[in-house]
RNA sequence: GUCCCCGUCGUCUAGAGGCCUAGGACAUCGCCCUUUCACGGCGGUAACACGGGUUCGAAUCCCGUCGGGGACGCCA
């Protein structure tokens, strides 16, 4: 073999091919997001390729709507792709409702192999069935009522009117193994599955099917998955292999669970991206908590995307339940606020950031506060304390302040007088004129100038605050 | 009901029979630093669900119990 030839081999086998397959019902869930992140990272540590499929075949439930809000969810997140229904290339459509006719071809390939037939229970028999069937003690499966059918009596339905669905025949006696590359080894049995829908009384393709079709088709190497799917995993493999499709690799990760062990859902908080976002997290924050649930690293602090898909591991996916703590999100939200650049901070910040002031006291008062607050929220009570009128005192910091006495704030004044919103020169004078010095010097002068005892350092606060302000403040108990 | 997955500090986890008197991170507590809070530094508390095996030796293997979750849909 050439050095060419070698080189060729590597850049076409370089990088597993991973998807995102979300179905656009509703708004992007954290545990989607954790899947969508790992799939991401699944791809880019393997400089393969990342892909966003669209899986709306319920027209019912799916809206345009939805699976515009995924894609800036997702975005927003920092989760980019490389093809999907923004940017299609020659393995799309990416939306599966658009890909009825590739669904075709394939319905066509099983009835030939005689996989399939066509199933005219309605949903109301069916669901009696499944009842009796729990009610008996059995598990409940698809009765088999249709699959016998002579071709007289299923011609005899058609014509009375009934729109079939088309079931796949499950075969007997087999047993369907596979490698999980999370749980390790898989075996079912194929007399425990009953013969399921793979497309519905409208033409339309169903999960098991188009799910499967379309990651063989679409050329993906790793299916990294919810847990949710695991059992179900056999029966797709039996339709890849009647269609002579190659599998993908299958993984599966388990579910998110609230902080009391029970699945993640709206009593436990919120659950989407978009309340996150609206609470002002940042997808830094997000992405690295999210990194770090059901998945284990030995790098600690902040992970740039890029540093997360060089770090990523999936021998280090867990198999338990990750519960989901707001409280882990916050350090990371935390830790990401106090080192956020001053221009990130200004637009992160911007919906409390008072209209009036200048550009240069925003970012005064930006500096002084970031490294005190998590959520800009947090910011809100020092943009009164900072642009608003002279703070009122409460009982404590009054008492402080009464204490102190008023040659101190008369000295203070007349420096704020002199020197403005220099904390230093007014300390120095009050520290001359009185003696006092460490907290019984600055406590009183916090109190006074922002009416708490507690908050972001002095001297920044007192720059941010408009010409005057310090005098102002001061000279109130001089 | 049947099948499947899972159970290590508060949380996320390391752990592939001896390296484990179970390691790390975050949280928490204490001390130091300090004009408050925060940051930072140092130190502490804290876990193998339970019961049987197998083995010289088990968090790790086997069986069972308990507990949690999933699948069994014309949802995905």
């Amino acid at each position: 073999m050439s050095a060419m030839d070698i080189s060729s081999a590597r850049t076409f086998a370089a990088g597993q091919t991973a998807r995102f397959a979300p179905s656009p019902t509703g708004e992007l869930h954290l545990g989607n997001a954790r899947t969508a992140l790992f799939n991401l990272l699944l791809a880019r540590r393997s400089g393969g390729r990342f892909i966003l499929r669209i899986e709306d075949t319920d027209a019912e439930r799916s809206s345009e709507a939805h699976t515009t809000a995924l894609m800036q969810d997702l975005r927003w997140l920092g989760i980019d792709w490389d093809a999907g229904p923004d940017r299609e290339d020659d393995r799309g459509p990416y939306r599966q409702s658009q890909r009825a006719s590739v669904y075709a071809g394939f319905f066509d390939l099983l009835e030939r192999a005689g996989a399939v037939y066509p199933c005219f229970c309605s949903p109301l028999e069916l669901e009696v069935s499944r009842k009796a069937q729990l009610a008996a003690g059995r598990p409940p499966r698809y009765a088999g009522t249709c699959r016998h059918l002579s071709p007289e009596q299923r011609a005899k339905k058609h014509q009375l009117g009934a729109a079939p669905t088309t079931r796949f025949r499950v075969p007997a006696g087999r047993r369907i193994e596979f490698v999980d590359f999370v749980h390790g080894p898989q075996s079912f049995l194929s007399d425990d599955i009953g013969d399921f829908v793979v497309r519905r009384t409208d033409g339309s393709a169903a999960f098991f099917f188009s799910n499967a079709v379309d990651d063989a088709r679409m050329g993906i190497t790793q299916v990294l998955r919810g847990e949710d799917h695991l059992a179900n995993t056999p029966r797709q493999l039996l339709i890849l292999e009647v269609l002579g499709l190659a599998a993908p690799s299958y993984g599966h990760v388990s579910l998110i669970v609230g902080a009391d062990g029970a699945p993640l859902s709206k009593r436990h908080g919120a659950t989407s991206v978009r309340e996150y976002r609206e609470r002002g997290f940042t997808p830094e924050a997000l992405t690295n908590h999210l990194f770090r649930l059901g998945h284990s690293t030995s790098e600690h602090g902040f992970l740039s995307l890029e540093a997360m898909a060089r770090a990523f591991d999936p021998a280090h996916l867990g198999r338990a339940p990750a519960r989901f703590d707001e409280q882990q999100l916050h350090v990371w939200q935390k830790e990401f606020a106090h080192h956020m650049p001053l221009d990130r901070a200004r637009s992160w910040l911007a919906a409390v950031l008072p209209a009036s002031a200048d550009a240069s006291s925003v970012n005064a008062f930006i500096t002084a506060v970031l490294p005190n607050i998590v959520l800009p929220e947090d910011a809100r009570p020092w943009v009164d304390v900072v642009f608003g009128g002279p703070p009122a005192l409460g009982a404590p910091e009054e008492q402080g302040v009464r204490t102190a006495g008023s040659s101190f704030f008369s000295a203070a004044a007349q420096a704020a007088q002199r020197s403005g919103n220099d904390l230093k020169a007014i300390a120095a004078a009050v520290r001359e004129a009185t003696g006092r010095k460490g907290a019984d010097l600055y406590m009183p002068l916090r109190a006074a100038l922002t009416g708490l005892t507690h908050g972001p350092e002095l001297a920044p606060l007192l720059k941010a605050m408009p010409p005057g302000a310090a005098y102002e403040r001061l000279v109130r108990f001089a």
